[in-house]
DNA sequence: CGAGTTTGACCAGCGC
DNA sequence: GCGCTGGTCAAACTCG
């Protein structure tokens, strides 16, 4: 449990700089939300799939247990939860939490108390079979040694505010699977890099607790380049102040993933009504936005010459082959 | 026609 | 052992 939440990160893309109307925009169209991140928040992405997968909102604290708290022991690891990640956050406090996102991220040695691993290291163990085309192997993986313990890729995962499940990040994913919730409306969408060799998996879901509330953990890193034409579409749209390196306090795996994050606030700079778009226009397609750029009143003073410099190196954070 | 999505079936782990 | 659950597969389908 302690390493893992050594892992834990606060970030915040946007710098408070009152020259962006986009982070003023921002701040204003959830003003809840604060409290919101500050109250629901779970130590790692590992607790999220124990926890969450039965359904539950990303955390509660210990004054606001869930409703969905099945038993004693639940209420218990909850609270813990809630206090290590105030610890945590008393750690690292160059790093604000961001106003409409919370993110988590636990390693791979994930702790003893991640009871779903096994079962998902033996998923592993048959997708690498498959992989290389050992077609038997899918069966000869069942008579797997019940005690072995496989290493998993990273998780990482966030909650943001979004009308839109499946946040356009840059990547290109394949659907592979939907699965209905418990507790929850709301269906989980399994996610695959389309890029071959490429083992990055994410899973999206809604909280039930707040429908505007979308979850996404990813699993593994990418390892390999953006497709070119997104990469420079999202660099030419984005706010400099979005793209600020990530914090060095931040894990090899949160900054991996902290242009996903930046996107994920997107829907927000987009969808309210605000000068780059309504809603429905967001709602329908992410692109667009991004394809009306040229529309965009920019803060006069920022360099987007440089800002599309910032972009690939930022993005080169992810590669690690 | 290829790429992506849908969806029912299947599998493994866990708790009782 | 059984039922429940999360995760994945893969055939059928849709879309551009």
């Amino acid at each position: 449990m302690g390493d893992e939440l050594r892992d834990l990160y606060y970030h915040q893309p946007f710098q408070e700089d009152s020259s962006s109307s986009v982070v003023q925009n921002i701040h204003m169209l959830d003003p809840s939300f604060m409290s919101y991140t500050n109250e629901y928040l779970y130590g790692s992405s590992s607790d999220y799939v124990n926890n969450n997968s039965l359904g539950k909102p990303f955390g509660f604290s210990s004054s606001s247990p869930s409703p969905f708290s099945s038993s004693k022991d639940d209420m218990i690891k909850q609270d813990l939860h809630h206090v290590d990640a105030n610890i945590n956050i008393n750690n690292i406090s160059e790093t604000p939490v961001t106003p409409n996102s919370s993110v988590s991220n636990s390693s791979s040695n994930e702790a003893a108390g991640d009871h779903d691993d096994s079962n998902k290291k033996d998923k592993q163990v048959k997708d690498e079979s498959l992989e290389d085309g050992e077609d038997a192997s899918k069966k000869e993986n069942k008579g797997k040694k019940k005690g072995e313990k496989k290493q998993r890729p990273p998780k990482f995962a966030f909650m943001t505010k979004s009308e839109v499940d499946h946040l356009e990040d840059g990547y290109r994913w394949r659907k592979y699977g939907q699965k209905a919730v418990k507790n929850s409306p709301y269906p989980r969408s399994y996610y695959r890099c389309t890029s071959q060799k490429c083992q990055v998996k994410k899973r999206v879901e809604r909280s039930y607790q707040d429908p505007s509330v979308v979850i996404t953990t990813y699993e593994g890193q990418h390892n390999h380049h953006l497709p070119a034409t997104l990469r420079g579409s999202v660099a030419r749209m984005l706010n400099p102040s979005m793209l600020a390196q990530p914090s060095p306090l931040m894990a090899p795996q949160a900054a991996a993933f902290h242009q996903e994050l930046i996107m994920a606030q997107m829907p927000q700079l987009f969808g309210h009504g605000n000068a780059f778009g309504s809603p429905p226009m967001y709602r329908q397609n992410l692109t667009h936005p991004l394809q009306n750029h040229q529309q965009m009143q920019l803060p006069p003073h920022h360099d987007y010459g440089l800002l599309q410099d910032m972009v690939p190196s930022m993005f080169n954070l992810k590669q690690e082959p």
